[in-house]
Formats: structure tokens, C-alpha cells, sequence
DNA sequence: GCCGTTTTCGGCCCGACTGTTTTCAGTCG
């Protein structure tokens, strides 16, 4: 194999090359061929790259032979000859333009032949000069909606939305309809329902049997910049922050079928749909009908949708088609985790590097919500800017977090001596042996690469996970969702050490790293490595975030069994690793 | 291009809104 290419890569060249197609006016599904492709490349557990090499890319979902001679190519040469041949008639400005709103394959096509624009930038111009509404089937409106679209992004790239903002807005929306007097019921759905990371837009539905008022009141939201759409089932809104809301209003009567329709995925709800043709069913947002003609049958609730199908009720994060059907066609889906069942939070900080509250006072916010037990894992130094602990500095925060536990374990509560250790390049931790032994719980995690590649990186957290002492290794890939791209980690080689060595994977819970990412928690649920969803909370609101955390394990099928802090403080020892059950003074007794 | 307790060929998911039209194409989700 001559090119190294990441999961990501491949999926990108495939989206690219259906788009291409697209432009050149393929039979349309051959371009969604291309397109599932590309998703089931960038969902893919486990590395594209491995699964060409030993032959196995057909066991993937919509992978067939034509693709997987592609993907070969691909990896042997840097490209595909069928790729290449497209890009030589469509410039690259195509693509680009078709992501505009407004203009699909046909617009662009016609766009470039006619008038010869390559680019946004051209696009921009030709629209300015009013050379676009020229041409037949493209009005003064068309026109000036496009215009409207490149001037107010720059450009036709959505910002990225994150969990924890999306669910706020949508919220206050929800709220907001169900105070309608006419309101029977209303909802969040779309991919904020699926609890994805991030989000594109808002789809919100809502069921009244008169949906002119609901939607009224939708439209005229202080929030609301901009209506994009106000038709008599639907609307579109764009927010003061960008965020664009799409909301669906239905009859009482399809409220199962409309909430499960919009709730998607596109792909989960693709293949419900072709399970329902089987069936002689045709299946829409307003319910279920007969292929050959005849009256829609409307379901009130998703478990009637699910249930017409002769499926389990299928939990909203699993409905990306990654097998979800299969499991509930066989009453096999797993029970997820809830944010109920975690009894403990075991990544916080304090005021000891760069928390904002004393120990005391995270505990007392985690006991406000229900927990049972806290580790304070403060940083070492080696993350710089002078705020992490050296060797003495850990001992005497031991020591004071211990004094602080005292009062509270008469009220059930286990404060804990923690620390989330630096791992350096070459493995090493931050910290001597001796007084990371001595800690009740041992984070370790990377803060930046510093200069190390794939390789190096990879060697260094397995070394860590190696370590007897180490108890998790935290927010492995680094990503930042609203930044920074996550390193170049071998994720599976990782999985395979916490494994091997019974080292426990973090869910990091901020909704800015969800870190292990939902497709890793599944892998590694798989390969028998226990999770702890933690809120790496630096103030005591923050622990608050662990919600989001349970998000993106329940994205991961992640069942309550399969996270360690589930469990009470004195139950999750048994599942450490042999070395932490001998730890010097005593650990349970106190 | 994928896929098969109907099929190795002939299917392949469905509807709303907008802008441009006088019945529909393109786009979007």
C-alpha cells in the first residue's frame, strides 16, 4: 500500500465524487451509492485502510464489489481514475456552488455551461451584474435569494453548533409552543433528538389540529431573524445566532409518525422505509399505506410506527442504521445508560490548578446532584502555564483533599485524592511511581501532541495504559469540536491495550470534546473495555455536562453495565486493574 | 452502485415549499 489515508479521507474523496457525479447527471442512485459509502467510511469502527488490506470491505453495510476495487485504487495511487476523469470536466468551484442554498446539481450545471461560473466568487459576481435571472427558469428572486446566501455567510459553510447550545435554544422553543393554547403536544427531533454532537439545524415538530396559530407564534419569536419559509405545514426560521429552526406541525393523529419521521436519521429512516415496502407498506411522515393504493394509516405514537414494522421501540441515538434494525427485529437492542444510574463524577478540578471551587466545594455540588462519590483530579505540571502539581505540591493536595473527605463520609460521601497525570512523550508519566501510587484514582492524559507523530503518540498512551497505576486514560483523541482537529491516534491500538491491561476509556463529557467519540465507545464496549463518563468539571456547575456525556455513550449502545461509575465507590474497585487492589493504606476503610 | 425468505435483474423512500410556472422542476430535509 503506497498512500496512508485516514477513515476521514476516504470518506471525503467518495461525498466529493458523488457530488461530481451528480453534476454529470448519473443515474441518482448510483451518487446515493457513493454518498452511503462515504458515511459508512466515516462511521467505520475500524481503520478503512486495515479492512482493504485483509480484503473485508464488503462487510461493511452498502459496500460492494465496485466500490471496494475503488477504495483499492484509491489506497494504491492517491485516486480514483473514475474521480479523476470527472474533476477534468467540473472544476472543483462546482461543488463548492452546489453547497449554496438555493442551488443544486441542475442550477450549477446550468450556471457553468451557460454562463461559464466555476466559483462561488463568479457566482457572486454574475449575480451582482443580474446576469443570473437571464437564464430561463431562474427568476429575480432566485437571483437575489442566492446573492442573499453568499453575502451572509461569506460563504455557503454552516458554523458548527454544539450539543449544549442547540439544546438550550430548542428548549425555550419547546417551551414556547407548548404554552400555545391549541398545542397538543411538541417536541424536539432531528439529529438534537439523536443527541449528535453537533448540530446543523434545529428540527422541531409540534401536533394541533389548527397548525396556523402554532406556527404564527413560531415565526414571529423574539429569536427570530429571519422567516425563510411559511407554508401551511411548516416553517422556517433563521435565530439572531445563525441558527436555522425548522418546525413541522402535524394532526394529533400522526404525531407518532411525524415525530419518528423527523427524527431521523436519513439513513435509519431509509432503511425503515425499505423494510416497510417489504412489507407492501409505503411509509411517509403521516404514516403507513398500502404500496398498491389505498388510505394512509396514521400512528399516534413511535412505538406503533416501530411496532407496524415488528420492531422494538428504537431509542433515538442508536437511529443512524449501524445495525439497530437488526437488533430490534431480534428484541436484542441494549438498555442504555442513564444519567440517573452514575453514582459518581471521577475527573474534577479544584482550585488547585485551574478550577475555580475548592475541593469542598465540588463535593457539595456533586452531592446536590445525587452523587456519591468525587475524585479531584487536579493537573500535573507538565501541562504549563504554571498551574499544575510537581511531586510535593500532589502529596500536600492528597493530604488536604483527605481532610476535606473527613466530615463528608458521615453523610455517605466519598471525596477522593486524584490526579490527571500528564503522559509525556515515550510513555512516562508526569509523576515518581511512588506518589501516584499513593492516590486513590490515577487520570492520564495527553495535552498536546508535543511534536510527536501517529506512531510515537500511540506508543506513548499505551504505555501510559500500561502503567499499574493508571486507572483511565482521559479525552484520548484531544479533539475540540469547536477547534481543534482530534490528534493522529491510533484509536483501535489504544482500545486493544485498555484491554489487555484493564485500563477504563473516559467519555469526556464537556460538549466541546465528547471524547471518546460514540463510534469508539461502541468499539470499544465491543472489545470488552469498561467506560467512565466523566464531567471534567472545573467549576461545580459544570458537573452538570455529565448529561451530555451520557449522550455520547448512549450514542456508543453503551448499557449501565458497561460504564464504571454506575457504580458505588467501594463496587467499582473490584473492577480495577490487579495492581490498584493492593495500594498502599488503606482505600474502602475509611 | 447495491442487493435479494419475492429477485443475480430490476428494482431502489417520501413529501413540502418556493419560484417559476399555468401543471411543474428543483431543492431540501
Amino acid at each position: 500500500m503506497l498512500v496512508t489515508m485516514r477513515n476521514a479521507e476516504v470518506a471525503d474523496l467518495f461525498d466529493l465524487l458523488a457530488s461530481l457525479s451528480e453534476l454529470d447527471g448519473a443515474v441518482v442512485y448510483k451518487v446515493i451509492a457513493y454518498r452511503k459509502a462515504a458515511e459508512r467510511f466515516r462511521s467505520a469502527p475500524e481503520s478503512i485502510e486495515r479492512m482493504a488490506a485483509e480484503g473485508r470491505l464488503t462487510e461493511l453495510a452498502d459496500i460492494g464489489a465496485t466500490i471496494a476495487t475503488k477504495v483499492d485504487e484509491l489506497l494504491a495511487t492517491g485516486t480514483m481514475a473514475a474521480l479523476e476523469k470527472l474533476r477534468a470536466v467540473y472544476p472543483d468551484g462546482l461543488v463548492e456552488m452546489m453547497r449554496v442554498p438555493g442551488v443544486g446539481p441542475k442550477t450549477a450545471k446550468r450556471l457553468y455551461s451557460e454562463l461559464g461560473i466555476d466559483s462561488t466568487e463568479s457566482l457572486k459576481a454574475a449575480c451582482e451584474a443580474g446576469h443570473v435571472h437571464e437564464l430561463k427558469g431562474l427568476g429575480e428572486k432566485k437571483e437575489a435569494g442566492i446573492l442573499e446566501a453568499l453575502q451572509a455567510g461569506g460563504g455557503p459553510r454552516k458554523h458548527v453548533i454544539l450539543l449544549d447550545h442547540a439544546l438550550e435554544r430548542a428548549e425555550a422553543l419547546v417551551a414556547l409552543l407548548r404554552a400555545e393554547p391549541g398545542c397538543v403536544a411538541a417536541e424536539i427531533a432531528g439529529s438534537l433528538r439523536r443527541r449528535k454532537e453537533t448540530i446543523g439545524d434545529v428540527d422541531l415538530v409540534a401536533a394541533a389540529n389548527d397548525p396556523a396559530p402554532l406556527l404564527q407564534r413560531f415565526a414571529e419569536y423574539a429569536g427570530v431573524q429571519d422567516v425563510t419559509a411559511l407554508g401551511e405545514a411548516k416553517a422556517s426560521v433563521v435565530l439572531h445566532d445563525g441558527m436555522q429552526v425548522d418546525l413541522r406541525v402535524i394532526e394529533p393523529a400522526q404525531w407518532g409518525s411525524l415525530l419518528q419521521h423527523f427524527t431521523g436519521s436519513k439513513a435509519h429512516n431509509v432503511a425503515l422505509r425499505e423494510r416497510a415496502r417489504s412489507q407492501g407498506l409505503s411509509l411517509s411522515e403521516h404514516g403507513f399505506a398500502p404500496i398498491a393504493g389505498g388510505d394512509v394509516a396514521p400512528c399516534a405514537t413511535e412505538e406503533e410506527v416501530y411496532g407496524r414494522l415488528g420492531l422494538q421501540w428504537i431509542p433515538p441515538e442508536l437511529r443512524e442504521n449501524q445495525g439497530e434494525l437488526e437488533a430490534a427485529a431480534n428484541g436484542a437492542l441494549p438498555v442504555l445508560v442513564s444519567l440517573a444510574e452514575l453514582q459518581g463524577d471521577v475527573h474534577a478540578h479544584s482550585d488547585a490548578s485551574d478550577g475555580h471551587a475548592t475541593p469542598s466545594e465540588m463535593a457539595e455540588a456533586a452531592i446536590v446532584r445525587g452523587l456519591s462519590y468525587l475524585t479531584i483530579t487536579d493537573h500535573s505540571k507538565a501541562v504549563g502555564m504554571g498551574i499544575g502539581l510537581d511531586a510535593d505540591k500532589t502529596v500536600a493536595h492528597m493530604k488536604l483533599v483527605q481532610k476535606a473527605a473527613k466530615p463528608l463520609r458521615s453523610r455517605g460521601f466519598y471525596l477522593l485524592t486524584g490526579i490527571e497525570v500528564d503522559i509525556m512523550p515515550g510513555g512516562l508519566l508526569d509523576l515518581p511511581d511512588e506518589v501516584l501510587a499513593e492516590l486513590d484514582w490515577v487520570v492520564a492524559s495527553a495535552h498536546g501532541r508535543r511534536g510527536q507523530d501517529r506512531d510515537a503518540l500511540t506508543a506513548s498512551m499505551i504505555a501510559a495504559a500500561e502503567h499499574p497505576s493508571v486507572d483511565v486514560i482521559a479525552h484520548p483523541t484531544g479533539r475540540l469540536l469547536d477547534g481543534r482537529e482530534p490528534y493522529d491516534l491510533d484509536v483501535e491500538a489504544l482500545i486493544s491495550a485498555c484491554a489487555r491491561t484493564g485500563t477504563f476509556l473516559e467519555v469526556n463529557a464537556n460538549p466541546k470534546r465528547l471524547d471518546l467519540r460514540p463510534e469508539h465507545v461502541r468499539a470499544a464496549i465491543a472489545a470488552g473495555v469498561k467506560i467512565c463518563i466523566s464531567s471534567d468539571a472545573h467549576h461545580p456547575d459544570s458537573i452538570d455536562v455529565l448529561r451530555y456525556g451520557v449522550d455520547c455513550a448512549r450514542r456508543g449502545w453503551a448499557t449501565a453495565g458497561d460504564i464504571v461509575n454506575t457504580r458505588s465507590w467501594p463496587e467499582l474497585q473490584a473492577l480495577r486493574k490487579p495492581a490498584r487492589h493492593f495500594g498502599p493504606g488503606p482505600k474502602m476503610s475509611r
